[in-house]
DNA sequence: GCTCCCAGCGCG
DNA sequence: AAAGCGCGCTGGGAGC
């Protein structure tokens, strides 16, 4: 299948870690003699023992003022390159002393496969840093995530050290001070141990791996790992001043709709954020409720507290969003959040620092723009999830559609409630939107009355509910029987399920029938579509033309930063790549992309 | 003063 | 009997 084929030219296809078994295993000898190498003409002989060996492990120790958690390299720096050689002692480069060139040694480690725990990170400072651009990858972190998918049994390199290969657990030092003029052998012994054990880790790894059927997903993996490092570093313009006009306006707002409801309920200490004095100070006007999260308090609407409520969260939250994107911003103007493509159990990226995936569709993401003389590519595949659930399932009622272009949802809302395509309404349309994409994961009549109430604000009653879910899966009898396969199959007890490229989740032991069965159909339609996303990811690095560049992706959408004269060009290449890959995964259904050259992310 | 969990909510 | 899934961030509040 033409889809093993994706990452041949990044990867490699064969990796040396998993062929180097015949040579002599490293030696996991104590390390407290490594010494620190500040001398660049160490550099020539160091880089040509790494180009001969093919392979590099490879580990860097950070340091400079960190925020919170984290510590980043546009704010702070690289002390220590730590480089293990398969059977050799660890070199331990001290950059602080070096600079940040690394001559001959830049292009060495640009031709080897890099071995490293959580590589990403890696490599991200050494590419912002050090201008390094690595080709191959072996990140251990992506194995185990990949292996222990679904189940959290911890893979940090201790762990995995000692739950892979034995090796007792070692006190962490990554977070001690890097910064000071001299480091302390503990330190030193530290970073030497991280790198030596990872190529027989590595090994380790690739033997499981292919033992699970996993070696085409790592393959992806692996070669999307410099793909997402380039994007990280490219980051993302944002036009600061209006960041601060949203907050300012949202933080007054919200700061009167707190008032006002001080005001109506004779509160003058109240706090509405908190869920607790709310739920009594409700109480106290004879609203009942279990919670106060916005379904119920809409349920409960009395026409006015629960509006001023739900308007002062609205704000507050606006409020919330803009002022930790503009403390994001780094020194460049732009922000570089974190990309995780082994974040989830399914398969999906997460996201953080900050979440670019959860940024509100309102006047935000307006505030997202590209740099002087460029232009956004937005692209976003069209009801790919249900697409893809289409082709799982076999579902031809639904796959007929696609090919002759008729509006899915529409048709729904026709066979379910027995209309004709023409007298459907808006609403009508709302309404099986809603019973498409919920009904789909196992959905239940009195879920899709709250959901099509929260979002579609559609207001359905509980035995309209039913009947619709009825009639659905009465018209599309391949998806019930899907559903009831998976249903069969999670009342055996499965114990795994896995995308069609073959990525594997574990269902733990102790899931309940119930969780088994929306494992089973969630997971191959939503990592199955994050499979697809990666591959488009992988093929736009190398198709895109050097000045243009991805810079993020949510979920079913990708955004690319490209010069204004040819952001017609890039647009077409966006969309044409990206139906490829993910029609390749799914070649039953037809695939579309709507992609657009846009001044801002809001504009669509 | 710090850490941890929960409720609530933004997105696909 | 009843049940959509997948995330990360924030403030409140409890506990140390």
């Amino acid at each position: 299948m033409r889809f093993l084929e994706v990452s041949a030219s990044a990867s490699g296809g064969s990796h040396p870690t998993s062929v180097t078994t015949s040579t002599p295993k490293p030696k996991a000898t104590p390390h407290a003699a490594s010494e620190l190498i500040g001398d660049r003409s160490s550099l020539g002989g160091i880089a040509e023992l790494v180009r001969g060996a093919g392979a590099v492990a490879l580990d860097i120790e950070t340091y400079g003022e960190r925020k919170g958690d984290g510590l980043d390299p546009w704010s702070g720096d690289i002390r220590l390159l730590a480089l293990c050689v398969d059977g050799r002692q660890p070199w331990l480069l001290d950059l602080r002393t070096l600079g940040y060139d690394l001559g001959e040694l830049k292009t060495a480690l640009e031709s080897v496969e890099i071995i490293a725990h959580n590589a990403k990170f890696d490599l991200l400072w050494l590419r912002v840093k050090c201008g390094l651009r690595a080709m191959r990858v072996f990140c251990t972190l992506v194995a185990a995530r990949l292996l222990s998918a679904g189940t959290k049994p911890g893979n940090d390199l201790n762990k995995c050290l000692h739950r892979y290969l034995g090796v007792p657990p070692a006190p962490d030092h990554s977070r001690s001070d890097w910064g000071s003029m001299f480091l302390i052998d503990d330190q030193l012994a530290y970073a030497a141990r991280d790198v030596a054990h990872l190529h027989e880790l590595a090994s380790t790894f690739w033997g499981e791996i292919e033992r699970a059927r996993l070696d085409v997903v790592a393959d992806l993996e692996f070669a999307l790992m410099p793909v997402i490092v380039e994007m990280e570093m490219a980051g993302i313009g944002v036009d600061k001043a209006k960041l601060r006009e949203i907050e300012a306006k949202a933080r007054a707002s919200a700061a009167s709709m707190a008032s006002s409801l001080r005001n109506e309920l004779g509160l003058p200490a109240l706090n509405p954020s908190s869920p607790q004095q709310l739920l009594k100070a409700l109480a106290g006007q004879g609203i009942e409720v279990a919670d106060t999260n916005e379904d119920t308090l809409k349920a409960a609407d009395d026409g006015k507290i629960i509006q001023i409520i739900l308007a002062f969260r609205g704000a507050e939250k606006l409020a919330q969003q803009a002022k930790s994107l503009i403390e994001c911003v780094k020194s460049d103007g732009r922000i570089h959040g974190r990309f995780d493509p082994t974040g989830t159990a399914t398969g999906r990226f997460s996201s953080k620092d900050p979440n670019l995936q959860n940024i509100g569709r309102g006047e935000l993401r307006s505030c997202f723009v590209p740099g002087a003389g460029n232009k956004l590519i937005v692209a976003d595949y069209s009801q790919v999830e249900l697409r893809a659930a289409a082709a799982i399932a076999g579902e031809t009622k639904m796959i007929e559609a696609y090919r002759n272009g008729v509006d899915l949802h529409k048709q729904t809302a026709a066979e379910v409630l027995g209309k004709a395509l023409n007298a459907v309404t808006k609403e009508d349309r709302q309404i099986s939107k809603s019973a498409n994409f919920g009904l789909l994961y196992g959905q239940s009549a009195p879920g899709l009355v709250r959901y099509a109430a929260s979002s579609y604000g559609v207001k359905l009653e509980l035995d309209q509910a039913e009947q619709i879910r009825r009639q659905f899966f009465r018209t599309y009898g391949s998806l019930r029987q899907w559903h009831g396969e998976s249903r069969n199959k999670a009342d055996a007890g499965a114990r795994e399920v896995r995308t069609v490229m073959g990525r594997r989740r574990l269902i733990p032991e102790t899931a309940s029938e119930w969780e088994r069965f929306t494992a089973l159909v969630n997971t191959p339609v939503q990592g199955g579509c994050a499979d697809g996303m990666k591959r488009a990811l992988v093929m736009l690095a190398e198709r895109l033309p050097a000045e243009a560049h991805l810079i993020s992706t949510v979920h079913d959408e990708v955004l690319v930063e490209a010069p204004e004269v040819m952001a017609e060009q890039v647009r077409l290449i966006v969309q044409t790549t990206m139906v490829e890959a993910m029609a390749e995964l799914f070649p039953q259904v037809p695939i579309e992309v709507e992609a657009g050259v846009c001044e801002h992310w809001g504009e669509k």
